[in-house]
DNA sequence: ACAAACCCTATAGATTTAGTAGATTAGTAA
DNA sequence: TTACTAATCTACTAAATCTATAGGGTTTGT
């Protein structure tokens, strides 16, 4: 399941996307327009600041915008940064692998197999869905 | 993620659709033979037999076995059974729907509709996939 | 008698989802 | 310049839930 704070993200991260200008938007204005805690949304938007995806400026009039525009923005970067590893299991995963313990033999592993199938697929999908794909509704 | 009970089960599963016969198998010797833990096993065998997927026999000579032939089996099942639902988030699931707190208008949602695609595809997956395919390799 | 499923309880650890308190920075007005 | 305000940034805490077991006792079939 997807967490709060990737949905919250995204969601954030649209907000972003639509705005007219690139003007800095503050915390407090996406946290009431997507109802959001506020805390909460500015630990993550701290994290997409950190991760390239968006920049800040302090003080009045301050706030967070995007760095580049959505369209250059794949969903799949998205998700590694906010719900990390985009395979459902770690053996099948091309950012975060980790080897099974239990798995003698990945390749004889029914998992392994059906989750490869899975990740490819879903992979697929947020490669090719960039952040302006879900701003233009 | 897919969880360990999940992984576990599909484990348990493919190892009793790859008997020749459809003779019961004891919790104990699943547990060898696919190294996990026992008690964990124990109580995913039992949710899978109470959902319909296995039998069980007491005494000497009993264990678990499956009802159905696995090519009867789809994996969208079992993942529902083990992992509960296929989509990343309840407002599009199809068996385990939930309305989201912070959402006004599903449709308006960009969350909402890139999660349908992936569940979309997903769900596809898990359906044309049986328990079968698992045990054939 | 024995072997096996069945059932109930507890629990350590991790993760999620925040909340609280304050520090820092930048612009604005007096 | 000084004070004020708006905003990000940092760190700590905490409740709630989930995960992955472990332990022990019960029941049933051979």
């Amino acid at each position: 399941m997807l967490s709060k704070k990737t949905k919250y993200g995204i969601k954030a991260l649209t907000f972003l996307g639509k705005q007219e200008n690139r003007l800095p938007v503050s915390i407090a204005t996406i946290s009431k327009s997507e109802n959001i805690s506020l805390k909460f949304l500015e630990s993550i938007l701290l994290t997409l600041r950190k991760n390239g995806i968006l920049g800040s400026k302090k003080g009045k009039g301050g706030g967070y915008y995007l760095l580049k525009e959505p369209s250059e923005i794949p969903m799949a970067s998205i998700m590694r940064i906010l719900e990390g590893p985009i395979s459902m299991v770690p053996c099948v995963s091309l950012n975060f692998y980790e080897k099974c313990d239990d798995c003698p033999d990945e390749n004889a592993c029914s998992v392994h197999r059906l989750m490869t199938l899975v990740r490819d697929n879903t992979l697929q999908i947020f490669k090719n869905t960039t952040l302006a794909d879900l701003c233009s509704c």
